[in-house]
DNA sequence: CTCATATTTCCAGCATATTGGAAATATGGA
DNA sequence: TCCATATTTCCAATATGCTGGAAATATGAG
């Protein structure tokens, strides 16, 4: 991910409704959820939310599709991956020994999958 | 992190100039570097550069210390990890199975301290 | 075709952010 | 004390973002 498309991320995310609309859409999943149904959990206005659903969309962090009268919106895991190892590059490319506070962050993530966490607690 | 924290991060690093002083800040390690060396790197004005400093550390990203006439600020890494943490929450406890993708990107962070990579390329 | 539902687009007012010039503050050296 | 350096604060102009009412578009049902 290039600096730009990352700052369009971070600047989308850095909005109290849209960051609430997006963790919403990640932990639906891949499913998604219709606008309406967005509107009515998180109690937003309609033109509102969609203005917000258009920014999230355009800086690449959630996708729709149609399905009948309802629009579907779901969030994009490679762009939140891409976003996630932007921010980490630096980190370990530029200057790797202070990565080590990430390592209970990592730990998490690996926890997803089952692997790769009992080597982490130990080191 | 708190998501009111996390909006203040995202919203101060979805900024060019504000991604790129903390990036360099990030990668300077915790040295950190004068605001005026930050200025003639970055190519910034001077009012206009503390200006994002100032952002950059209510949002707690940055922090500095005064050295001489000089005021050295460098990147908070706990806030950086918090943040990470943050991002990635969601998604570990939310739906497990969609962090498959985040997996490079763990490697990348493991491969700082050498340690967990091999597992996860097999993974 | 007509109607109800779902969502978006248009628009204008309001709020907030960004910018850089000029002045102020802080530190250290002569 | 006086001066140069380093950085910030003040301020006003400009730009951008946010919001919600109203109207427009799209789809499906009867």
């Amino acid at each position: 991910m290039e600096s730009k498309a990352a700052v369009a991320s971070l600047s989308a995310l850095g909005h109290e409704s849209r960051l609430a609309i997006f963790r919403l859409l990640v932990k639906a999943g891949p499913v998604g959820i219709a606008a309406g149904e967005i509107a009515r959990r998180l109690e937003m206005i309609p033109n509102t939310l969609s203005a917000n659903l258009n920014v999230l969309s355009h800086a690449g962090l959630i996708v729709s599709r149609r399905d009948g009268r309802s629009i579907i919106y779901s969030a994009d895991y490679a762009a939140m991956s891409g976003l996630l190892g932007f921010l980490m590059e630096d980190c370990c490319n530029g200057n790797p020994q202070i990565c080590a506070p990430l390592g209970d962050i990592v730990a998490k993530a690996a926890d997803c999958d089952g692997t790769c966490l009992t080597e982490l607690e130990t080191a």
